[in-house]
DNA sequence: CTTGACACATACCAACCGGTATGTATGATT
DNA sequence: AATCATACATACCGGTTGGTATGTGTCAAG
């Protein structure tokens, strides 16, 4: 037997985060989970005895391995946040100012998946637009409690504008990965802070 | 034989048609060749003929079926544009005013190919990005024109913002194409639409 | 001490994949 | 009339795919 026996839990994250890497490089179709068990160094019993098929892994993929770190990076600054347009502008400097190179190498997660699957499998379709869902009415609901502090225009449709600013988000990633140019997706970062700017208010009120 | 014998250009149309169409729904790697050649009436035979290989097939589709239909859809219009804005506005409410669904349904064709091969297919890459260089290129050049013209506020930089608002416009179609939602296409642009509008010189000079 | 559920490993399989080798009908060339 | 390249069609192949059936070691319960 291998080194650490009877671990379930930690052998089923490890097939996740496995499962995560290989999605996010080839997409879930062309995903190998001969080569995810390779990275594991398992086997197909172990895979199979925690997924029932490899549909239920990629969706595991997207609760338990996406969601919890676009929570993490993009919801939870979000989340109680009265002056939304100042927090998004920090939120997308950190996220220039952070050299990693996967992202432009690799793009976004979820987005990568919305546009292999979406078309391809319902269930994936839902489940994916549930968690961009849940993003935009972070932003939404953000941009709102901004009017209400006077920060943002009174006039902006809010959930409008917030689906927007997370499609013209995913853009730049996408875009900036097709480029494979840090540079490109630094300045298309700075456009789209130029545009939150347009959404401030003219005088804070009070 | 079967009936128009010996039309080789033809075949040759035929198969990028049904090639394009099956990229377009389950992308490059996802596309099976026999399906294809199911939907042409064809073989293998003809195929190879006319095609080294798979790849082969695929980047000709990318510049024989999308380069053109992007040339006539985005380029066109604004090749000599001197008020570049308008223009763009009219552009996107045409968009927004067509309900043929499969653009929300499956997205734009060169997105769709970007965000699957660009971290998989270095040659992809590089001609996938050409075109959407083009593409931006032609965008920046009209806001250029447009700030000579007076239209543009002389303070944008052109090369960035033209970035800018293809990243978003892709963006705006890939999310809607996860939502599945026209209405939400629609919000999406006239909220683009009202980011263009923040590009206007605040008075016409001349 | 036995039993049985759990957590895997191993071996195997049918289906499909892209690609190739070969055959053949047709039209143009000489 | 003979030759030859073109434009396909047909048959076939090795490799890979996701998935399954079975075996086995471990541990906890009884």
């Amino acid at each position: 037997m291998n080194a650490s026996v009877k671990t379930p839990d930690l052998t089923r994250i490890k097939l996740l985060e496995a499962a995560f890497a290989e999605i996010h490089q080839h997409g879930f179709q062309a995903a190998s989970i001969v080569q995810i068990l390779a990275d594991t160094e398992l086997t197909k019993g172990a895979l199979y005895h925690h997924f029932p098929d490899k549909k239920a892994l990629g969706l595991a993929v997207i609760e338990e391995m996406i969601r919890p770190q676009l929570a993490a990076m993009m919801f939870g600054p979000l989340a109680e946040s009265r002056q939304p347009l100042a927090d998004m502008q920090t939120l997308l400097r950190a996220k220039a100012a952070e050299n990693d190179p996967w992202v432009v190498a690799l793009g976004c997660p979820l987005n990568n998946l919305m546009q292999e699957m979406s078309p391809v499998d319902e269930t994936f379709r839902v489940q994916l637009n549930a968690l961009f869902q849940d993003w935009v009415d972070v932003v939404a609901a953000a941009l709102k409690r901004g009017q209400q502090a006077g920060e943002v225009r009174p006039d902006v449709a809010a959930d409008e504008t917030a689906f927007f600013i997370v499609s013209a988000l995913e853009g730049c990633i996408g875009m900036s990965k097709n480029t494979q140019s840090v540079a490109a997706f630094r300045g298309c970062l700075v456009q789209l802070g130029s545009y939150l700017e347009t959404l401030k208010a003219a005088r804070p009120a009070v």
